[in-house]
DNA sequence: ATGAAAGCGCTAACAA
DNA sequence: TTGTTAGCGCTTTCAT
C-alpha cells in the first residue's frame, strides 16, 4: 500500500496535485464540482495532510509555543485553560514547556524556538529570570513573545497582568485595618518585577499605616521545602514575628498552615493570612484562606488571542502595552475583617 | 540578509550541504577537524536547523501528544510533570490537547493526529469515551497510543494505571470500620473502567461487611456545578442519607464541603469522606481530607518512558500489559478512624 | 571523508 | 478552472 498523499488524490482522480491542493483548502480558484469530488475522496480515503510538508513550505506551523515555571499550580493551570480555549478555536496547537524556575531551561527552551518550531510565544518567565537578554535571539528572527504575569517591562511587546502594585496595597491593607501591628511579606526570592510590584503595593499600605518597613519583614522563599519550613519556622518563633502574612506565591501559603499548625498559632487570632491564590479549595482550608485572586483564565486567553491576531494580520506590529485584568480579593476567615474605629 | 539553512553554512565553508547535515548530526562518516569547523561557524552564525524540514524527511517529528480531560486539575497536572521531565530529558516536545470530558473533542484530536502529527500519543479517556472504536484509525496508521489511568481494556497496548479497585476497596472498608453504617459513592456519569473497577472495590468492601447495596448508593454527577450541588443538596437531606462517602473525583470533594457546610453537617460526625485525590491542600482543609493519593507522576513519567522506547527501538511491539503503580490511603480527619471491635 | 542528487509532501507562482 | 514546475530545508543513498 503506497503512502498517502495529495498524490495519491491527484491520480484517483486525474487531477493535478495543485488542484487537490487547493481544493483541499477551498480556494476560490476551484469549481465546487472538483472541491466535492475531492472532499469526497479524501473523506472516503481518510486522508489527512501532513503538517510538517504544509509547516515547511508555508513557513508557518499554526503551532504556539507556552512557557511556563511550572505546572501544578492553579494559576498556571487555569491560564493554560484559556490559552488551550483560543488556541483550539483558532486551529492552533499547543506546545507546553516547564522551566521549573530555571533560567538556563528557560534560556534553551527559547534558543530551540529559533529554529522556528513555534510561530509564536507565551512567556511567564522563571524566578530566576533577572532580564530579557535571552528574548532578543527570538524577536530577531521574527518570533513574536508575548508576555503574561511574570513579565519584563524593557521587552517591546503587549504583556498581560494583574494590577500586582494595587492588589498587594489593597490586601496589606485589609490586614492592618484588620488589626495587624506588624504584617510581613512572603516571596521568593526573584528580581521579577511581579514582586517588585507587589513588595511596592505592600510598602505603601505600610507607608500609609505609620508602620516603619525593615528588610527583615520580608521573608524570601526558595523551591526547597525543607528550607523554607525551616525559615517561616523560626520567624515565627522570633521575638519580631509577624501577626500578618502577605503571601506572594499560591503554593506558599500552605506552608503557612503547616507551619501554624505544628507551632500550634492561632489563625486568625495570632496570625492573619492574606495569599495570592488561584485554589479551589480556599473556602474550604481551616481556616478559609483570604485570597487576591487573579484572572488566571482571562491572562491566558487575552495573551493566547493577542498573540493569534498578531500571527494572522501580517505586517501586524505587536504594541507595546500592558494589559492590565484585575485580581479580586476575597475575604475569608484568615483575616479578622473587622474594621478600624 | 539571506535566511540562514544548512546552505548557507556549505557555502560559506566551501563544503557540501550532505557535510554540513551529517556534521551537525554527528556522524561517523566526517573528520573530526570539520565537525569543529562546522560546529564553530553554526554557533557563531546563531543557526538552529529546521525541525519541519527534518520531520518531514525523517517522518518522525520527536513530538508526542498529550490527551487529557482537563488541565485544572491535580492528578492531570501533576501527570503532566511526569510526562515532561521525562520528554525533555529524551529530547520530545509535547503537544497538550483538552477534552474538557467531550467524546467528540477526543475524537477531532486523535483524528489530527493521523496526519503524523505526533509520533505517539499520552490518552487518558474523557467520561463520555465508551469505547476505544475511535482509536482504532491511529493504530492503523502505526501511531502508538499508551493510555494512562483512564484506560481502555480493548486496546492491545501499555496501559499506566493504579489499583482502582484496591484502592476503593480498601477506602470503603476504612469508612466501614470507622463506623459507617450507609456509605455511598459519589461519582460523575461514565462507562469509564476506572469508574466501574472503583465501584466494584467499594462493593466488595460493602458485601464484606454485610452491608446492602442499592443503586441509590450511587451518586452521580455530570460536569455543571450547579446540577451536581443540588443533586447532593437532596441526597444529604433524604430519609436514607448517607454516613459515609466515597468521592471518585478529585474536583467533587470541594462539593462535599460545600453541601456539608450549607446543611451544617459535621465532617466526620454526622459525614465521613475519603476521596480520590492529589490536592496539596488536603491536610489543610476543615476538616483535613482523607485521600486516596494517586501516583499521578510516576504515572505520567512512566506512560511517556514506555512511550518514548516503544519510539526509538525500531520493530518495538508495544505489549499489551497493564503497568500497576499503586495509591496510598491516607488517613486524615474527615473519617474518624475508629476501629470497630 | 566528502559530494551529487533525489525526494519527504506540500504550496504557490505562473502558464495554459 | 486546471496544470506545470520549482522549491521549502533537510536527510540519505550512492558515488567519488
Amino acid at each position: 500500500m503506497d503512502k498517502l498523499t495529495i498524490k495519491t488524490l491527484a491520480k484517483e482522480l486525474q487531477l493535478s496535485v495543485s488542484t487537490i491542493s487547493k481544493a483541499l483548502r477551498d480556494s476560490h480558484e476551484i469549481s465546487a464540482a472538483t472541491k466535492r469530488k475531492v472532499l469526497a475522496l479524501a473523506e472516503q480515503l481518510n486522508y489527512s495532510p501532513n503538517p510538517y510538508a504544509s509547516s515547511l513550505r508555508k513557513r508557518k506551523s499554526k503551532t504556539i509555543g507556552v512557557v511556563i515555571p511550572e505546572v501544578v499550580n492553579s494559576f498556571f493551570s487555569q491560564a493554560i485553560n484559556g490559552i488551550e480555549s483560543v488556541a483550539k478555536e483558532k486551529g492552533y496547537h499547543v506546545l507546553i514547556y516547564l522551566t521549573h524556575e530555571n533560567l538556563d531551561n528557560e534560556k534553551a527552551i527559547l534558543k530551540d524556538f529559533e529554529s522556528g518550531r513555534v510561530d509564536g510565544v507565551l512567556l511567564s518567565a522563571s524566578r530566576e529570570t533577572i532580564n530579557s537578554t535571552h528574548i532578543s535571539g527570538l524577536i530577531k528572527k521574527d518570533v513574536p513573545v508575548i508576555f503574561f504575569d511574570r513579565v519584563f517591562d524593557d521587552v517591546e511587546t503587549v504583556k498581560v497582568i494583574t494590577n500586582d502594585f494595587e492588589s498587594a496595597y489593597t490586601a496589606t491593607k485589609h490586614l492592618i485595618t484588620s488589626g495587624c501591628k506588624n504584617p510581613h511579606f512572603l516571596s521568593i526570592i526573584s528580581n521579577l518585577n511581579i514582586i517588585s510590584n507587589r513588595i511596592d503595593g505592600y510598602k505603601k499600605a505600610l507607608q500609609e499605616h505609620h508602620i516603619k518597613f525593615s528588610n527583615s519583614n520580608i521573608i524570601n522563599c526558595t523551591t526547597n521545602w525543607e528550607h523554607n519550613y525551616k525559615l517561616l519556622l523560626k520567624k515565627m518563633q522570633s521575638s519580631k514575628k509577624p501577626d500578618g502574612i502577605l503571601c506572594s506565591i499560591e503554593n506558599l501559603s500552605v506552608l503557612i498552615y503547616q507551619v501554624c499548625e505544628d507551632l500550634n498559632i492561632k489563625i486568625p487570632d495570632d496570625l492573619q493570612i492574606v495569599s495570592f491564590s488561584n485554589l479551589d479549595t480556599a473556602s474550604f482550608l481551616n481556616p478559609p484562606l483570604t485570597t487576591v485572586t487573579q484572572p488566571a483564565y482571562e491572562i491566558g486567553s487575552v495573551a493566547a488571542a493577542t498573540l493569534v491576531k498578531a500571527l494572522e494580520k501580517k505586517n501586524f506590529i505587536i504594541p507595546n502595552e500592558n494589559i492590565v485584568i484585575p485580581s479580586v480579593l476575597i475575604k475569608r476567615k484568615s483575616t479578622k475583617n473587622k474594621i478600624l474605629s
